[in-house]
DNA sequence: AAGCGGTGTCATAGG
DNA sequence: TTCCTATGACACCGC
């Protein structure tokens, strides 16, 4: 077991994949889903798939808080990781990531990645965890690169007997370091290097033979803890069964089925290197869509309306099923008693009932999430919530928590690094919701999706809907932090952490909180925010229940009209001082207007004034027949049209005919 | 304690 | 018909 359990610590998840996809028998049938790859792997494919660790960020098509994005930020000082640290890594992602590496690659280089990754895993036992790859932040400085692949051998524990395997181990992993290596590098240097490696490798070897057994124990048994307790196991035994009768070369010669059959099997047939080439060349030879598979199995679960056929479809809902349940499994769980029975609903479920089960259990991860979020993170408590295994330990999926990872994993407990991981994870990917959603930023419904789902009762990959739907509630900017919180919370008061959630929670509108009891997997904004047609869809899309489909349109039209409102108020207001600035105008102009008229009246005066003096000036200088002054009370001055002026007796007005000859007369 | 302003929500009308 | 927007009215909250 020693030897099944060191070749777990190099490269048990490639074991795991192999029987996830079997298992799934469908169209990936592949053995290398499972390998865990060292941070270089993880740095090198974010380098291939076209950038930076930020940018990679996009390039995963399943999450938007955590998965590859995550994966690029290696932690520098990963290898200086307690090397009881647990590999703790989203499985999926590294599925992903050991999928594109096959159908991007070559057989050597696929090889050489997966070798790669298995010595990396290996040095994972000193800290390049597979949690530490995923979590490691920023690119290996080209001294680590160089020594990340020997490190690894210098990790690998005294096997006490299997010398002979392990060198063809050791020399296998140096070689795919090696190839590895050439994707960054020319070949001479690699072929340099392979020279190194070898020479290194039998010094390592010599280091191995001398470090203390329990040094390497701890960490596989760690992390076999977990698998072999059935919180990693994707299969049943029955599976396993067949899957290893289906491959005669894979022996079980020494492995105990009752004891710990899953990795052992599969790793002793990973044990032989001859195998490890020809399951990978099949891998590669059979990998018809890996990539596609990975990619596109998203659509067929979460989905409502799956462009893919159901013959595609159902196949992938129980791959789902068998990577999920078993994966939630606390440690302890009896994987043998609780996974055949699973496997045997599964087989009669139809892809609708897997669809509902999908659903329900879709909501009961968030649940289980929230939990993590709001409640006490160890992971026997939640185990105890819940009654039933529910601990991935591989959902190590934010790098900002290693250091909550690293911290707990010192302890000597080491059924909980498992969960302890986990349930950091969960916290920290809740968190991150929580803060993903505050921008608004919602991502594309079409790129969210799902990967996993669990059977019922099984709380599935509560992190991957997270991650996958960023399904989160935006907090106020004024909340604190949650990036930092999940570092402090160990050493804080649990009173101080549950305060800190309560203002979390209070700090969410009623809508938030709505959507978050009911476990909507869409943030207030994405639902408030998308046009119509990306809303209709991501309801047809989504499999929601009438409650929820509810509860969203209600969210939707509130946070609608709450707009609306808000502009109504707005413009209101605007209105309102226009019609003040209106007003201001208007007075002002009306102050003017009288000022005008003042002016005016005024200027009126002077003229009547003066007409008041000419008048009295002309009838001054009038005279009567008699040559008397004519009195301007029985006399008035009229104009003609012709300019003449007439002095028009005012009680003979009307005949101004008359006057106006006699007048003329006088003149 | 009352008043006031801001905000969310509902009901309703209209486009 | 459905959806969206605008808006009055009301309730709640904080100052």
């Amino acid at each position: 077991m020693k030897h099944l359990k060191r070749w777990w610590s190099a490269g048990g998840g490639l074991l795991h994949l192999t029987l996830l996809l079997s298992l799934a028998g469908l169209r990936v049938d592949l053995d290398l889903y499972l390998l865990l790859p060292p941070p270089t792997v993880l740095r090198d494919e974010l380098l291939l798939l076209g950038g930076p660790a930020s940018s990679a960020y996009a390039l995963n098509p399943f999450s938007a808080s955590g998965g590859w994005g995550r994966a690029g930020q290696l932690h520098p000082k990963g290898r200086e990781l307690d090397p009881a640290a647990p590999p703790f890594i989203p499985r999926t992602r590294v599925d992903a990531w050991l999928v594109h590496s096959v159908a991007a690659g070559s057989a050597d280089e696929a090889h050489g990645l997966l070798g790669a990754a298995a010595a990396a895993s290996s040095a994972g036992g000193a800290g390049a965890s597979v949690d530490g790859g995923s979590q490691a932040v920023g690119p290996l400085d080209a001294e680590e690169e160089e020594k990340a692949p020997v490190e690894p051998t210098a990790q690998v524990p005294d096997a006490g007997g299997c010398a002979s395997e392990e060198n063809e181990v050791l020399r296998e992993k140096h070689e795919a370091v090696d190839h590895s290596s050439q994707r960054e590098e020319n070949e001479e240097r690699v072929s340099a290097q392979k020279e190194n490696s070898l020479q290194q490798n039998n010094e390592d070897e010599n280091k191995v033979a001398e470090k203390p057994d329990w040094e390497g124990e701890k960490t596989t048994e760690s992390r076999n803890e977990r698998h072999l307790n059935g919180t990693d196991t994707s299969f049943s035994l029955e599976d396993l069964l067949q899957l290893l009768s289906s491959q005669p070369e894979n022996s079980l010669e020494g492995i105990s089925l009752g004891d710990t059959p899953l990795p052992g099997s599969i790793s002793d047939g990973m044990n032989s290197s001859a195998h490890y080439h020809v399951n990978f060349s099949q891998a590669i030879s059979q990998d018809v869509n890996l990539h596609e598979a990975i990619l596109l199995c998203p659509n067929n679960t979460f989905r409502r309306n799956p462009t893919r056929t159901s013959q595609s479809q159902e196949p992938f809902l129980q791959l789902n099923s068998h990577t999920t349940n078993p994966e939630q499994t606390l440690p302890g769980t009896n994987s043998t008693g609780f996974l055949s029975p699973v496997n045997n609903h599964m087989r009669n479920l139809t892809s609708q009932d897997l669809l509902y089960d999908l659903d329900v259990n879709i909501f009961d991860e968030i649940n289980l999430m929230s939990l993590a979020t709001e409640d006490d993170f160890d992971p026997i408590d939640v185990s105890q919530l819940f009654d039933e295994p529910d601990s991935d330990s591989g959902l190590s999926l934010d790098s900002s928590h290693n250091s909550t990872s690293v911290t707990k994993s010192n302890s000597s407990h080491c059924v909980c690094e498992g969960a302890t991981g986990y349930c950091t994870d969960h916290e920290s990917s809740s968190h991150h919701d929580l803060e993903g959603a505050v921008g608004g930023d919602y991502p594309e419904p079409s790129k969210l999706c799902h990967m996993d789902h669990s059977d019922s009762g099984f709380h599935g990959d509560l992190t991957f809907q997270h991650i996958f739907h960023n399904h989160t509630y935006h907090l106020q900017p004024s909340a604190p932090e949650s990036t930092s919180e999940p570092f402090s919370w160990p050493g804080r008061s649990q009173k101080i952490r549950s305060r800190y959630l309560e203002d979390t929670d209070r700090n969410l509108s009623r809508d938030e909180r709505r959507a978050k009891a009911l476990h909507i997997p869409f943030s207030v904004d994405e639902i408030v925010g998308m046009p119509v047609d990306s809303f209709n869809s991501m309801l047809s899309r989504y499999y929601l229940t009438d409650l929820q489909v509810s509860l969203i349109r209600d969210i939707r039209r509130r946070g609608k009209n709450k707009v609306a409102a808000q502009n109504c108020r707005k413009r209101k207001l605007d209105i309102i001082l226009n019609l003040e600035n209106d007003v201001c105008n208007l007075q002002a102009k009306k102050e003017t207007l009288k000022r005008e008229r003042t002016q005016c009246n005024k200027a009126i005066n002077i003229m009547k004034q003066k007409l008041h003096d000419l008048y009295h000036d002309v009838f001054s200088r009038l005279r009567d027949d008699e040559g008397r002054p004519v009195n301007p009370n029985h006399y008035a001055l009229q104009c003609t049209h012709d300019g003449s002026v007439l002095l028009v007796p005012k009680e003979l007005g009307a005949s101004g005919h008359k006057k106006e000859t006699q007048k003329g007369k006088r003149k």
